[in-house]
DNA sequence: CTGAAAGCGCTTACAG
DNA sequence: CTGAAAGCGCTTACAG
């Protein structure tokens, strides 16, 4: 019924094996090479992935871990990693996992029955550690995100680090000085290096960071971000700056700023991380630190692809992804008020 | 090397077409049933997709074509319905597109070479009614969100009219009379629909509705939400509540209220359709009609699974996923101030 | 470089 | 209901 390599094979004469030879990239003669493309071409044909899959081995399909995906920032990096590997021939299958053992240990059976080739893990946090290696002894692996300290393992995450420098850096260059870092939560890898990387810039300055600056939180939620900012506005000096290691850590510290009624950037400056639609359409527009989503999620498809081509080379790798500081109005300039 | 369905045969002493039998449900003894149960668990077998797959014809996995992923929504559907389909043994391979038509030809092309048994397509506007008419006579295929006039075609939506009324109806119980409608695009089925249940609200009610009350966008963008309210407020009698009809707009009312200072509710009252963890946030909450996207998605991927499985009774069926009010503080009681 | 043959792990008629 | 045999569409050694 539908064109198959063996039809191929009748049309241009040659063998299969040779077609076969031509779709895996061998070395073929030049002039067999264009017949065969000619032909594939006027037939239409399409190779048979389950038949491929059967004799290789290989599912040229790749899995993609997510922790939910109720939230557009994991959808994105999804999408691009996605278009990453189906224009390579790829296609991806993703699952949301709960941050349990059990739905863990489901998620990966379940991906390993589908016989993927590799998988690309959005941890929620260090635990995640077992479900990756259980699946990094079988097959390649890459962290996204977050860089599990005890596993050894490819990892892709955004300059957290530098961007927290970043931020911090520019509230200074506006003059300010008591600057408030709503760090987030303790447990959590990004907020951790973004939490590094502010008060590094702040010790550079010759600030000594003071603890009852510094408002940590359970979760990334808007609650805890509010109750952050409150925290933090209520200690005797209080900062005229603030910056907030998330999105929902900074929408509660906007929400309970405009509930103080304090006036943005004049009475409170704030810098967030992680850009949204609703920074720049607000007024004042928010300054934030964004994330290069895009490079993330393909960053992440090329180094997989690389491992299950069997290049392992720089292994195991740390690629970090830039991350630029978008200047809203948001931040006062302390210097030009004097 | 791994578990095939002959060590199972060697191992309960039946023939592999009895294996293949308990595996596909089809009748065998139940003696034989037990047997091949215990064996299949002390072996570990896993059946090999892509073996099935050739012999078959199925591949066992789902297309699901989504606009953008850059967004929460869109991304919580597809969890859904990926949920629901992996656990009903199905995988779920996601492709975003364009809304152009090459770029839906290359999505098609690429989610047919992997021989999916049938795809969830969310469409952008009419105009996909094309994809999907190519999709939908070679595989089974359900719109989500969108009901595309032209096409034939299952589909599975909010209850986006009823929505709409149910707003409107809430705004004329708290006694409001003049109420502006920010009605998106014209071009979009969703907007369409709330729009439409909303002006019939109005009419039950006895109230003809006003062009000038009603404002249309080109897209859904919040700075077109807050065009939309500049200029519904800037009519000569202007209304004492709005009914926006989705995130974005209803996003972009808010910031063009706050711009103006108009207190909510009581300057505006406003109802949005979409929640969403910012407007349980801010103060005041802001009351919204809600879509229960786990059922969209649910719905979806089950009546897709029963058209591949052959039932095709209802077919074309429209399904409809109630929506509901969910009440906050962002609507004034006009009839307590009296 | 090319080709003939075997075989990947299943499902599908077909007999029994 | 069960089983022997063929075959799905490829890739993989192996000769040539």
């Amino acid at each position: 019924m539908s064109i198959t390599i063996k039809d191929i094979a009748m049309d241009t004469g040659l063998s299969v094996a040779t077609i076969s030879k031509y779709l895996n990239n061998k070395p073929i003669l030049s002039k067999n090479r264009e017949v065969i493309a000619a032909s594939i071409e006027k037939l239409h044909y399409i190779p048979n992935d389950s038949a491929r899959g059967l004799r290789s081995k290989r599912s040229h399909t790749i899995g993609i871990i997510i922790p939910t995906l109720n939230n557009s920032f994991w959808g994105t990096v999804l999408g691009y990693s996605e278009e990453e590997l189906r224009l390579r021939g790829y296609s991806v299958i993703c699952c949301s996992h709960e941050p349990n053992e059990e739905s863990s240990k489901k998620t990966i059976r379940a991906l390993l029955d589908k016989k993927i080739d590799g998988a690309i893990l959005i941890p929620y946090s260090q635990e995640d550690c077992q479900i990756i290696s259980v699946l990094k002894d079988k097959i390649p692996c890459i962290s996204l995100d977050h860089v599990l300290e005890s596993a050894n393992i490819d990892a892709v995450t955004s300059a957290n680090y530098e961007g927290g420098y970043e931020a911090i850096k520019y509230l200074l260059s506006q003059g300010h000085r008591r600057i408030g870092i709503l760090a987030g939560p303790k447990n959590s890898y990004t907020a951790i290096e973004r939490t590094r990387g502010a008060l590094a810039a702040l010790r550079d300055a010759g600030i000594a960071p003071e603890s009852e600056l510094i408002a940590y939180t359970e979760e990334f939620l808007t609650a805890e971000g509010q109750h952050s900012l409150e925290q933090i506005m209520n200690i005797n000096r209080p900062p005229t700056a603030v910056f907030a290691v998330n999105y929902d850590i900074c929408i509660g510290a906007l929400i309970n700023s405009s509930m103080h009624n304090y006036r943005i950037p004049k009475d409170l400056s704030i810098v967030g991380f992680d850009d949204d639609i609703i920074f720049s359409s607000v007024r004042p527009g928010i300054t934030v630190v964004n994330q290069n989503i895009k490079e993330l999620g393909r960053q992440a498809a090329n180094l997989l692809l690389r491992r299950i081509e069997g290049d392992w080379n720089d292994y195991p790798s740390l690629i970090k992804i830039p991350a630029s500081l978008i200047t809203r109005d948001s931040v006062c300039n302390l210097k030009e008020r004097l």
